[in-house]
DNA sequence: GCATAGTTGACTAAATTACTCGGTCTTCCT
DNA sequence: AGGAAGACCGAGTAATTTAGTCAACTATGC
């Protein structure tokens, strides 16, 4: 899981969209001018969302994009590997049973640990919505508040 | 928290010296050799983790490198930060209080979120010793068993 | 048929990363 | 004493990645 500002600004735009989609679209220059980020770079990001199915586009004036599904049922793991795609955390070789880490016939030891670290990101992010993130609900909140 | 290869080489040679600390100092040629590293890059990773207090060091012949905690107390987030430094999750500034991903009054929405997600990678990493690396003793192992 | 707005792909500048090099200082051994 | 092993240090560089731009195209509504 890779984590850079790409991800951080499609979170951004994907949240400023879920905030204000009072059923007409939102165009990419009003995402634009309120979060401060180009429309140029938007259109990148959300090109990729459109591929991956989380947000559906309507061209023409007055045109724009929208959720494809609601807000809570939008996670920002989904967001975030839409963008930067290739979320290998390892370079070991990718699928489980690969070679790669491999020399002198062990498996490099720290590869299970990579790949859990991986899982723990990915699992902690699936398990936020862009509603919540609307509504400032994350998780340790709570535990954090005892 | 940061994810790069040069903190997994550095646990990568931190548990390498963890698993040959029969007593004597370990030289970094030796890590080099069994792990395909670069002398002079391993230098400069435990050059590092000297000044952090994790690994103490013995010049001369002879001389190399030991673990100055036994590898049950000495956690993954620590070499990890030893040598990725500026662990910055969001660029808002830092701090709590301060200003930066402010804009037109409000905090930026997604600020806690980035901030918890490196809690979060922060905390697994520090539940994880250089022993359990070394042991396979990964945390998810057991939760996945059942 | 013109203005709005999404769609595409190639391209570039800047930053970061990973890594090297040359040289120094210590300590041990003979 | 002096030579070799090995840590120590700072500057420097090559390559990758990231962030972001640009120009041209296509669809839609008025």
């Amino acid at each position: 899981m890779k984590l850079s500002t790409k991800g951080r600004y499609a979170v951004m735009a994907m949240t400023d969209l879920a905030g204000h989609a009072d059923r007409r679209a939102v165009s990419l220059a009003e995402i634009a001018e309120r979060q401060q980020l180009s429309v140029a770079y938007l259109e990148q990001l959300f090109a990729r969302m459109r591929r991956r199915g989380l947000v559906v586009s309507a061209r023409g004036p007055g045109g724009g994009y929208r959720l494809a599904r609601p807000a809570e049922e939008t996670t920002i793991a989904e967001v975030v590997t839409a963008v930067d795609e290739p979320l290998r955390a390892t370079r070991c070789g990718g699928h489980d049973g690969a070679i790669g880490c491999m020399r002198g016939g062990a498996k490099c030891l720290t590869h299970d640990l990579w790949e859990e670290t991986g899982r723990q990101i990915q699992d902690y992010l699936a398990s936020v919505s862009l509603a919540d993130v609307l509504s400032g609900r994350l998780r340790r909140e709570r535990a954090v508040a005892a």
